[in-house]
DNA sequence: TCTAATGTTCTATTATTATAGTACTTTCAT
DNA sequence: ATGAAAGTACTATAATAATAGAACATTAGA
């Protein structure tokens, strides 16, 4: 099985989760993520190849924005939120408020 | 005398705040302002050629972090704090405490 | 009226990123 | 075992963005 990497907590830097969340079909999956829970890639209704997609959900994994677990063929993608509050309180409630429109 | 645009309200999109916010340069801008107080662009002290500088504050400016205003040969930058808060509750001091560490 | 100060514009370069197609890997179920 | 499902790896391409040099524009002040 592959190892995924994750950032530690004090490896989040504040500019890369910007970053990750700055692009639209990401800040979209980390909202139906908010909303409905952890959930596999090819449940995202984003309009995008699945290639594409495996690029978006590296990318919120490796700013620290997302943990995915592997589950059979799936993995499975969840928001680090604990860690999230933990490094930037409020920060990723605030952008999902903001974004809830 | 240059028209500088500045986006409405409304036309301030969160992805373009969070882009405009992402790079590191920019937020460094962004936390003295807040620090300090609105100033001339060449008051910031950060390692770039005026002309990326004038990228910079370009960039801020369109996604409507910025207001510039031109007194003399100075164009003097300020936050639209008012404007983004309005816009998006409490999302720039979030991010202005999640940078200052 | 020069000149210095401040910033823009234009142009070019390099780096990064979003995109997807194709082939491959792994796992589960039949 | 075989095949489908889920996703990755690799490769390529096009778009975007960060950088700065050089020339230019505007204003303030001597």
């Amino acid at each position: 099985m592959k190892i995924l990497h994750h950032p530690q907590l004090a490896d989040i830097h504040l500019c890369s989760v910007l970053q990750a969340l700055s692009d639209p079909i990401r800040l979209q999956i980390v909202q139906d993520i908010a909303a409905r829970g952890e959930q596999p890639c090819n449940n995202f209704n984003v309009p995008v190849a699945k290639s594409t997609m495996t690029h978006h959900i590296r990318t919120l994994r490796e700013a620290g924005v997302v943990q995915v677990r592997v589950q059979g063929t799936q993995h499975i993608v969840a928001l680090r939120t604990e860690d999230l509050q933990a490094r930037f309180p409020e920060l990723l409630p605030v952008i999902l408020k903001s974004s809830a429109e």
